[in-house]
RNA sequence: GGAGAGUUGGCCGAGUCGGUCGAAGGCGCUCGCCUGCUAAGCGAGUAAGGGGUUAUAAAGCCCCUUCGAGGGUUCGAAUCCCUCACUCUCCGCCA
C-alpha cells in the first residue's frame, strides 16, 4: 500500500509509475475521495471538540448545582450528536473506498528498475555455469520421472485433481534432500528457521499484498483461512503490528513449507509435467530491514539464492523484472532461472523482491532506535531459495545419463544417505 | 466441545457506586548534570494513528480518535450492558 499522503503530494509520478507498470488505477476516484475525506474529518472533529468542551462545562455545572442550565447544554450536545452521526456515517463509508482503492494499486519502482512491458524486456544481469552438452537425445522429466518411478502424475490427479503430483522412492527421497541441503546452507549464511502453519487470515494475507486484489489465486477453507501460496506470507507476517529494535535488524528468516497455488488464469500454460502446479515445496527466504540497506540487503539475498545452484551445479542466469513485469508488491525483483534441457531455455527457480515500505505499512512492521524519533516503517525482502520442485526437475533433467539414470550432485549425496545415483526402477 | 478467569502505553503493572484518566508507579530508552574509569546518583523527556497550522525540511503548536474488536446506555465510558476474537486454568476428545 502507498500513503495516501505520498500518493496526494506526489501524483505525477506516481502516475508515472503505474503507466511504466502497465498498470490502471483509478486516480480521479482517488482524489475526489480524498479530498472528500480531509473536509469530512475537519467538521466532525470541529463538532466533536465542542461537544467535549461541553460535556466538561456540563460536569462542573452538575457539581455547582446549576441544574438548568446544565439541561440547556446537554440538549446542545444531543443536536451535536445527531450531526456528527450523519456525518461519521459519510466518512467511514468514504474511508472505506478509500482504503480499498490504496491497497489495490501496486508499489513504486525503484529508480534502478528498467522500464518496459514485459519478460522480453527484462535485463539479464549474469548468467553462471554451462548448460550440458548431451551426446544423447535427453528426455523431459515428466518421461524421466515417471521412467524412473520418482513422480507419478497420474496418481496426483486420482488423489487430488490435476496438477496435483506424486514423488516416489527416490523422488520423495530427493525432495527431502533438497529441501534440507537449502535450509542448511541458507542457516550457515545468517538466516533463522522457522516451521510455520500452512494455512493463514485475511489479516496474514492483506499484510503481504495478496488480499484483497488476488483472492482468486488461493485456496480458501469454509472457515475463511487459506492455504498459504509462499511462506513469504507468514515470515514477513510473524512482525506485523510490531516495533522492533533497530539493532535488531537486519532480520534474516527463511522456512520450508508447501506451497499452494490455485493458478486461476494460468490455464493451458506449463500444462506438462511439475512446472506449474497446485501445491508445491519451497524454501522461502525473509528479510526485515532498514530503508538504508535494504537494496544491498536484496543484491545479498539473490546471491544466497544462487549460492544453492552454484552448489548443485546447475546453470543459471538472473535478470531484473522490468516495470511491467513486476509483481504488485515489488519495488524491484531478480528473478534467477535455471536452465532446463526440456524447454532449451532458462526457466524462473527464485523470485527475490525488495518491497520497500509497501508491505511494511499494510502489516504495520516498524522500528526505532535508529537514531531519529519515535518509529519508522521497516522494508521487507522476499525471495525464493529455491523453488524445491522446479530444483528437482532442474537435477532431473540436467543430470539424466545415456542410460537412462541421474547422477545426484555431490552436494546432495549426504542427504542421500550417500547414494550417488539415481536408477531406472525395475 | 463444556466451565471459569483475563485482554491497559516498548515491557511490567495500577485504575469500576461513569466526569478532574491517554491513563499512577516501575522497567527500558533519550537528553542533560554529577563523576579518575565503570557502577551508582540527580533532573527533564518518552504511546500510536489521523486532521489542521507552517515554506508539501525538521521541530513545535492546536484538535480528534484509540485502554482486545464491534455495538449499546449516557451530555460524558478504560470504568456499566451486549456480541465476537484471543490468552490462561480445569474437564472432555485426540496425533
Amino acid at each position: 500500500m502507498l500513503d495516501a499522503k505520498y500518493v496526494r503530494e506526489n501524483l505525477d509520478a506516481v502516475r508515472a509509475a503505474m503507466a511504466d507498470r502497465g498498470e490502471e488505477w483509478d486516480f480521479a476516484t482517488f482524489v475526489h475521495l480524498d479530498g472528500e475525506r480531509r473536509d469530512l474529518i475537519g467538521e466532525v472533529e470541529s463538532r466533536q471538540a465542542r461537544r467535549n468542551e461541553a460535556s466538561k462545562q456540563i460536569g462542573a455545572l452538575m457539581k455547582d448545582g446549576k441544574r438548568d442550565e446544565a439541561e440547556a447544554l446537554k440538549e446542545e450536545v444531543r443536536l451535536i450528536n445527531e450531526q456528527i452521526a450523519a456525518e461519521d456515517a459519510h466518512l467511514a463509508q468514504v474511508e472505506a473506498e478509500l482504503e480499498h482503492l490504496l491497497l489495490t494499486i501496486p508499489n513504486m519502482p525503484h529508480e534502478s528498475v528498467p522500464v518496459g512491458a514485459d519478460e522480453t524486456d527484462n535485463v539479464e544481469v549474469r548468467r553462471r555455469g554451462t548448460p550440458p552438452a548431451f551426446d544423447f537425445e535427453p528426455i523431459a522429466h515428466w518421461d524421466l520421472g515417471p521412467a524412473l518411478g520418482v513422480i507419478d502424475f497420474e496418481r496426483g490427479v486420482k488423489l487430488a485433481k490435476s496438477r496435483f503430483v506424486v514423488l516416489g522412492n527416490d523422488g520423495a527421497r530427493l525432495n527431502r534432500a533438497l529441501v534440507n541441503f537449502m535450509l542448511d546452507e541458507h542457516a550457515k549464511r545468517g538466516y533463522t528457521e522457522w516451521a510455520l502453519p500452512a494455512l493463514a487470515n485475511e489479516e496474514t494475507l492483506t499484510g503481504t499484498g495478496q488480499l484483497p486484489k488476488f483472492e482468486d489465486d488461493l485456496f480458501k477453507t469454509s472457515e475463511g483461512l487459506y492455504l498459504i501460496p509462499t511462506a513469504e506470507v507468514q515470515l514477513t507476517n510473524l512482525h506485523r503490528g510490531e516495533v522492533l529494535e533497530a539493532d535488531a535488524l537486519p532480520l534474516r528468516y527463511c522456512a520450508y513449507t508447501p506451497c499452494f497455488r490455485e493458478e486461476a488464469g494460468s490455464a493451458g500454460r506449463d500444462t506438462r509435467g511439475m512446472i506449474r502446479v497446485h501445491q508445491f515445496d519451497k524454501v522461502e527466504l525473509v528479510k526485515i530491514t532498514t530503508p538504508e540497506t535494504s537494496f544491498d540487503e536484496l543484491e545479498g539475498m539473490v546471491g544466497d539464492a544462487e549460492h544453492i545452484l552454484d552448489a548443485l551445479g546447475l546453470a543459471y542466469r538472473t535478470v531484473v523484472l522490468c516495470t511491467g513485469d513486476m509483481g504488485f508488491s515489488a519495488a524491484k525483483t531478480y528473478d534467477i532461472e535455471v536452465w532446463l534441457p526440456s524447454y532449451g531455455d532458462y526457466k524462473e527457480i527464485s523470485s527475490c523482491s525488495d518491497c520497500t515500505d509497501f508491505q511494511a505499512r499494510r502489516a504495520a512492521i516498524k522500528y526505532r532506535g535508529g537514531g531519529f524519533k519515535g518509529s519508522r516503517l521497516a522494508h521487507t525482502l522476499n525471495g525464493s531459495g529455491l523453488a524445491v520442485g522446479r530444483t528437482l526437475v532442474a537435477v532431473l533433467e540436467n543430470y539424466q545419463r545415456a542410460d537412462g539414470s541421474v547422477l545426484i550432485p555431490e552436494a546432495l549425496r549426504p542427504y542421500m544417505g550417500g547414494q550417488e545415483v539415481i536408477e531406472p526402477r525395475g
